[in-house]
DNA sequence: ATACAAGCTACAGTGGGTAGAGGTTCAAGA
DNA sequence: TCTTGAACCTCTACCCACTGTAGCTTGTAT
């Protein structure tokens, strides 16, 4: 039986941030020793590191535990583990999109500029006229 | 003198935003009626259509608040502007990059399952066992 | 005079954690 | 067995950039 440290160094999870996820009801509360220190085994573990590995893939807490749920029920059709795959391929090829097009933005602004000093600047000018806004007005995700 | 509701149609900001922005200090407190509504001038229009291009073009608040400072000195050099612009260009493909790991990573997964059942499905056994991990443990931005 | 849209303040919540205060427990060495 | 100290515990607050709600007040048009 693990106690919380060796598990968060095992998965390169931090300690709160397991606490957290119990929290939140994406790990199961744990055995506790008599003096109630949190004790996991091997079962533990494996959540832990499918909930890492799907977070460095960009899943959201909540796509994982849809995903966890549909693991618990091996009999059924995958189709709906395809279907968050696919929906989280979808959201990451359209913040690359948008990214994509900040980037040329940027880069677009940046070489216009060859002024010296800020009263002609070229940067700044394009920040304060920005006359073809990006089509939404929705965060970029910084 | 224009209320708060005409300013944030103007610019595509919500009300509650152009108040947040006050609060935190990004825009100067405006004159207000007797009654205790804000009135803004075209100085503050444009102040605020600064900081939702920036926003748009992925700047934090924080190089918000230096960009403005910036343009508010013009006869300095722009050196310091163009820094600034090229390191939020930096932020922006370090993201790009970040993400086109992940669509790669989240394809080929895709790709490979063929399953029927769940118990046999490739994309969650990917996500227990993925191995060769992605090189950090950072958040992906998501 | 009245209706009602639009304004006001203050506080809570979002996602996905992270940091710290202040106290307790476990395990190893003397 | 005792002592040390690292690791654990709970609870709370903080990060970013907003967004939403409750309950009230003000401005404006008719």
């Amino acid at each position: 039986m693990l106690p919380i440290g060796t598990l968060a160094k095992r998965t390169g999870t931090k300690v709160q941030t397991i606490r957290y996820y119990e929290q939140i009801g994406l790990l199961p509360e744990p055995g506790r020793t008599e003096g109630g220190q949190r004790r996991y085994g091997d079962k533990d573990l494996d959540r832990l590191a499918f909930i890492r590995h799907s977070r460095q893939l960009g899943f959201s807490l909540e796509a994982i535990r849809e995903l966890l749920e549909l693991s618990d029920s091996p009999e059924r059709s995958c189709a709906q583990v395809d279907a968050v795959a696919h929906r989280q391929l979808r959201e990451v090829e359209a913040r690359i999109d948008r990214l994509e097009a900040l980037r040329s933005e940027l880069r677009r602004m940046i070489s216009e500029c060859s002024a010296d000093r800020v009263a002609d600047c070229r940067i700044l000018e394009v920040l304060r006229d920005h006359e073809e806004c990006l089509a939404d007005h929705h965060a970029t995700g910084a």
